[in-house]
DNA sequence: CGGTTGCATGAAACCGGTTACAGCGAGATG
DNA sequence: CATCTCGCTGTAACCGGTTTCATGCAACCG
C-alpha cells in the first residue's frame, strides 16, 4: 500500500467518492457502501477503504447525498424575528434554542435557522418558509412561537413535514406540539400563596390569544375554586408578557379600591416590571404584597427581594422537540403532545408567610 | 396557454426544471438562464417561463444547484455550547445572535448552526466543523467566542474560507473580526467616575485570557493614567464574566483596609454580582460605592438602583459580521478588523454626583 | 456434475440543477 | 449575394453522491 502524500494529509483536499474508489481499486458503488451499509461489503475491502478515506480525508459531499436520497439531516428552525415585535427578545428563548440545538446536534442533525426577509417577490412571498423547506429538503421543522400566527405557518405544519411546534398547537398530519404544564405550574403558584397566608390573590395574565396566556389564566382560576376563594374580576388583569405591560397592571391593581395581597404573574418580565410599580407605590414585597411569577428566567434570581417564580424546563424544550421532530424523521408515528411539568421556586417575593 | 391544474396548485408539487422547460415548450438550460442570468433571455420567453413557473409552484432545488455550482448560500455558525461551560447562557449572545442572523438573511445567506458532538468518531473528532464546512459547501462561518478556542477553530479560520470572528482576532488569509471598543468604553467608564467625584476607582476585569477582557483593563489603566490618577495593584481583581466572579471579587475588594469609592465592572453580570456583595457588606450603591458595568445587558436596566454600564452595539455586531463575511464571499479583499463604538449609558448605579 | 444459493462487487442510470459550446435565424455589411 | 455579427436557444457533459440490477464466483446440494 503506497502511502499517500502531498496534499491529501490537508484536511482541505477535495477528494470524490470516485477519487476514492480509484485509489483503493473498487468501485465508487462499493465506497458508498462502505459508509452507508458497511455490513454488505468485505471486512477487507471495507477496512482498506476506511482507512484510505482517513488518509486522504475524504468528506462524502452533503449537497450530492441529500440531491439523491432527498434526506438532508437538517432540521429548520421556523423563529420569526421580525424588527417591530419585541418577542423574540424574550430570554426564555435562548434557553430553549441550545436545548434545541444540543439535542438536535446529539442526533446528527444540523439546525438551519430559516431566513425570511430575503427574496420577498411574487405574490406568495409569505410562504418562505414553506419555499425553504422544500428548496433545502429540509427533513423537518421546529417552530417556535413568537406571537403571531400567520396563515402559512399553519400551511407549513399542515404540509405533511415532520413539525413541532413550541408552546402552541398546531394541526396536521405529521405535527406536534410541546408546551410546559402551564395550568398546573398557575395552581401551584396560588397554592403556595395561600399556604403562606394570603387571600386576596390577583394575577396579572399573558395576552389571551396565547396558549400560555390562557392557560395560566384558567390555572389560576381553577386553583381559585379549589381552594373556595372569590373569583373577582378586578383582580384579572392582562399584561403582554413584558416589563412595560406588567408594570402598568400592577398599577391597575394597586388603583383600586381593594388592594391584593398577593399576586400570580403569568411571566417573569412582567412580574419585574409588577415589582418596580409596587415600589414606585411605596409599598414592599413581600411585606404588603406577596408575588409569584412565572419562568424563572435569570432575573428572577438577581431581582430583589428574588422572585418566587414556577419554572419551566426550558432545556427540557429543546430536548422533547428534537426527540419528537427525529422520531417522526425516522418514521415513528406522530407523537401525541408532550406536557413538561413545572415546578416552583421559592424566593424572597413570597415569604416569608404572613 | 392552457391552465394548468390539478396538483400543480399545491405549494407542493414537485416539479424540476426539466419539467417546466417541458411545460415552456424550451430547454432546461433556458428556464436556468431566466432564473439566473434574466437579461440574456428574450423577454417574452422569460415572461412566460415566470409565469409558468409561479402557477406549478417551482421551486429550484439548492442541493443541486449548490451541487453544480459549489455556492449553498448558507454560512455556518460556529457556537460552542458545551454544556460544562456556562459561557453560551450568557444573555448577550442572543442579541447578536439574533442580529446576525436578521443581517444574513437580509442579504440571502441562510444560517447553519453546526452540530459538534455529533459523531465524535476517529482521531480527527475536533475538527467537526471543518468538516461540516466542507461537506455542505458552506460559504462561510461565523464564530463566536464562548470562552475556549481549541486548535480546530484555527484550521477553519486558516483554511481559507471566508470567517468572521467575534470579539476575537483571528489567523487566516480570509479571516478577520468584529469587535467593540473595549479600551474606549472601559476609559469613558472611568472618566465618568471621576467626573462623578470619585478618585478611589477599583476594577473587576474579565479573565486575563480573553480579548475584551484584556482591552478593559487596558483602557482603565490607560484612563487612570490621563487622569493623574494612581495605579494600585489592590484595586485591579479579576473575575469569570458570571455572576459568583463578580461577587467574589467584589468581597476581594471590600476586605482591603482601604476600600473604593468607585469600581469599574467589566461585565454586567460581574456588575450585578458585585452589587449584591456590596448590599450583604451593609454599604450602599451608589452612596458608599459608585458602579459602571460593561455589556448593557437587559438585567442593567432591572436591577435597582439601575446599572450605569458601558453599552455595546450587539444589533451591530450581528450586522457588521455579516457585511463582512458577505463580502468576502463575495470576491471583496478581506475586509480590516471592524471595531464598534461603545456608548456610557448612565443610571443610579453612579448618580447622583458624590 | 448441473443447478441453486448467496455473497461481494461493478456498470450505469439517476437525483436536479448549471454551463461550455455549438447552432440557428435575422439583420447588417462589403 | 456571401459573410459577419449578434441575440437567443438547445445539446450534452458535469457536479458527487446513491441505488437498482446484473454478474462473477465460491460453496453447497442432490
Amino acid at each position: 500500500m503506497k502511502p499517500v502524500t502531498a496534499r491529501c494529509d490537508s484536511v482541505w483536499s477535495v477528494a470524490t467518492i470516485r477519487e476514492l474508489a480509484r485509489l483503493c481499486g473498487v468501485s465508487p458503488a462499493t465506497v458508498s457502501r462502505v459508509f452507508n451499509n458497511p455490513e454488505v461489503v468485505n471486512a477487507n475491502t471495507r477496512e482498506q477503504v476506511l482507512r484510505t478515506a482517513r488518509q486522504i480525508g475524504y468528506q462524502p459531499n452533503e449537497s450530492a447525498r441529500t440531491l439523491a436520497t432527498k434526506k438532508s439531516f437538517m432540521v429548520g428552525l421556523v423563529w420569526d424575528t421580525d424588527h417591530r415585535r419585541p418577542g423574540w427578545r424574550h430570554p426564555f428563548f435562548q434557553e430553549i434554542l441550545i436545548g434545541l440545538k444540543t439535542a438536535l446536534s446529539g442526533r446528527g442533525y444540523h439546525l438551519l435557522m430559516l431566513a425570511t426577509s430575503g427574496d420577498t417577490g411574487g405574490e406568495r412571498a409569505e410562504d418562505a418558509y414553506v419555499r425553504a423547506v422544500r428548496r433545502h429538503n429540509l427533513d423537518g421543522v421546529v417552530m417556535i412561537d413568537s406571537g403571531t400566527w400567520d396563515p402559512s405557518l399553519r400551511r407549513l405544519s399542515e404540509s405533511g413535514i415532520p413539525c413541532v411546534s413550541l408552546d402552541r398547537p398546531v394541526e396536521g398530519s405529521r405535527a406536534t406540539y410541546v408546551t410546559s404544564d402551564n395550568a398546573g405550574g398557575a395552581r401551584l403558584a396560588v397554592q403556595h400563596l395561600h399556604e403562606r397566608g394570603r387571600r386576596a390573590i390577583a394575577t396579572i395574565t399573558g395576552p389571551a390569544h396565547t396558549r400560555p396566556g390562557a392557560e395560566r389564566l384558567r390555572g389560576y382560576q381553577d386553583e381559585l375554586s379549589r381552594l373556595g376563594l372569590p373569583h373577582r374580576p378586578e383582580f384579572v388583569v392582562e399584561g403582554d408578557f413584558y416589563l412595560s405591560g406588567g408594570h402598568a397592571a400592577m398599577r391597575r391593581l394597586l388603583e383600586a379600591d381593594d388592594r391584593p395581597d398577593a399576586v400570580f404573574v403569568a411571566g417573569d418580565e412582567m412580574a419585574v416590571g409588577a415589582l418596580r410599580a409596587i415600589g414606585e407605590a411605596g409599598l414592599k414585597v413581600p411585606e404588603d404584597i406577596a408575588l409569584v411569577g412565572f419562568d424563572d428566567i435569570e432575573v428572577a434570581a438577581l431581582v430583589p427581594p428574588g422572585l418566587t417564580t414556577v419554572a419551566q424546563d426550558k432545556a427540557g424544550f429543546g430536548t422533547a422537540a428534537a426527540e419528537a421532530v427525529v422520531s417522526m424523521i425516522n418514521g415513528a408515528d406522530t407523537p401525541p403532545p408532550r406536557v413538561l411539568p413545572t415546578t416552583l421556586v421559592v424566593r424572597g417575593s413570597s415569604t416569608p408567610p404572613l
